[in-house]
DNA sequence: TTGAAAGCGCTACCAT
DNA sequence: ATGGTAGCGCTTTCAA
């Protein structure tokens, strides 16, 4: 592999100038660049990542921390991930894949050996162990997700809140007065995972400031656990018209027992899914939804990085806009019949 | 951050004596390793990666090469990924992860800057089109998947002529005569990654060897593409009494057509899937099934790459032996009805 | 506009 | 069993 030194003994120069022209930090002569890039492209040279960051203390490498566990998100977590690296690439940097298992020993490790210049934590809990870790680090983090105490850190997620107020307020706006809500697994709450506590959060306070009539509850896996959350919902809610789901996994399970039910949907029942758009499309009915914009949250959260990176200003907490797809799962209720 | 500069001189010892604690490559006695144990741990030593890679010739990186398209086999994917970042952390490697999408110059870019020690390349074509840079790359490349010509470069991955002859050794063994193949969709015959040829050659073998009636039809994604599919096969092969579905994506619109046409699985249709174990086990019916074993694949990818890169021999062209799960979906034909 | 040279923090060879 | 030290291939300051 040709080094640095042979491209500018071939080039007539010296090596910084081949330093300059491959950084652009320096003006080059036109003259001079062309000569260095034709010897660059000439001899096929690359610069030595780790002689580079040896040098310059830059490794234009991100670690992107992905809860790697096989899961129902998994769909979601490889939106994460595709935008990650598309965004950093975009950027000239690279990703380095870390599993959440490896928990706080993992960051340490990658940050204090210096194998990158910031890093991107998804699956972050309300509680996260790791927090005390992150902030300790010389390298600047973003989290994909809001923890409670989050002074300082870079945070990015949907809005979580708006999502379910925006939810509730399509379906008022349709003349449901009797909604439900099919929340996440017991299993998530327990995680504390804070986006089902925030889309909780801003659904009763919705419910609340529509004047609305609800019910929520969350959903054990399986369709057992389907069955028993809508039984309950309806216990508590006689007349309910409505639905939303904030539960990927439940909404298969949901319309086949609503089918069964011989309720309709939307004419019995209207449904507002929360889930990524290709999920709500490939379901028995074309289900209006609200995205889960993983490519957008994946690639804010690589430029919040960079320009953290740039000491360049920026939000600390980025909650992006829900926004809500009209697809075939609500319809309106006549006034008489409201 | 200390340097082994630092380290040194807190333990009274040299750097080099440092190192090779850190290395184990030199015999040391038991109180000089404390000493400079001790020194590590207070100073809280970490040795610097690019420092290491540039003296070294060694990064302790691995490069993935994932396809991050949005894609049915998502899931795969990702056990993929996290057998492979698994394996590489019990071997002390990380994991850089590079989209499919920057093709050979991806491979190129990590190769020449000496940014990974190996590469692992997923989503295999038949002419794949990298194949010539990786065969020129300095580091060591591990396949998974099979391309046509595969001389000289490891391959890993599940035997899928294998697969397709248990799938057709099991319905025989249960007394099917009439057997039909839900092949993947023609995009993937024409992105011509080997695995479709391999099974449908080991589909039509078999059915030879075993002297079964078969036929075969390639499934346009969507119901509509299932439903066309069932009945190309119910025309070319009537009465037949037993499906093999290599498409996980045609899986659940297949049972839901065939319930919908009052045919009862396994009673009229036994059907043996080719997929993950988690989807076989979240149908409607549990299916009876050939695993693909991405864990395993992935270990074993990682494996290959750890004896490569240690000069150790290695068998270039593993497939591994399928397995078959029995379930619910397959029943024995009583040999007054065969 | 360009060059010279001092590091960056390790590893591994050559000594002892 | 340990130490000294010359690089590894860059970047960047200081000089011109």
């Amino acid at each position: 592999m040709p080094t640095i030194n042979d491209v500018a003994r071939a080039a007539g120069v010296s090596p910084s100038t081949v330093s300059y022209v491959l950084s652009g930090r320096r003006p080059i002569s036109a003259e001079t660049r062309a000569r260095v890039q034709a010897a660059i492209a000439e001899l096929g040279f690359h610069p030595h990542a780790g002689a580079r960051a040896l040098a310059s203390s830059k490794t234009n490498v991100l670690a992107l921390v992905a809860p790697l566990r096989v899961d129902v998100n998994v769909p979601v977590i490889m939106q994460f991930a595709t935008a990650v690296v598309t965004a950093a690439r975009t950027h000239n940097h690279d990703v380095l894949l870390l599993t959440k298992d490896e928990g706080t020993a993992g960051l340490e490790r990658v940050a204090h050996s210096t194998m990158v210049d910031a890093l991107i934590l998804m699956d972050i809990e309300r509680d996260d162990v790791r927090l005390p870790a992150i902030r300790r680090l010389k390298q600047p983090s973003v989290l994909i997700g809001l923890p409670a105490d989050h002074a300082g850190i870079a945070c990015v997620d949907l809005d979580f809140e708006a999502a379910a107020a925006l939810a509730l307020r399509h379906l008022a706006g349709h003349g449901h007065r009797r909604i439900g809500l099919v929340g996440p697994s017991p299993a998530v709450y327990q995680r504390q995972t804070t986006y089902a506590d925030r889309f909780l959060t801003g659904f009763l306070r919705a419910s609340a400031d529509l004047g609305l009539r609800t019910a929520t509850h969350p959903t054990e896996p399986g369709t057992d656990g389907v069955r028993a959350a809508l039984a309950d919902l309806d216990t508590e809610l006689p007349g309910l018209t409505a639905l939303v789901v904030h539960n990927e996994e439940a909404l298969r399970p949901l319309l086949d027992l609503l089918r069964a039910a011989g309720r309709r949907v939307p004419e019995d029942v209207a449904i507002v899914a929360i889930c990524p758009r290709d999920v709500a499309t490939s379901m028995p009915v074309n289900l209006t939804s609200i995205d889960i914009p993983a490519h957008d949250v994946g690639t804010l959260a690589v430029e919040t990085a960079m320009r953290l990176l740039d000491h360049r200003r920026v939000e600390f907490t980025r909650l992006l806009e829900p926004s809500l797809a009209e697809r075939d799962s609500c319809r309106e209720i006549p006034p008489s019949h409201r």
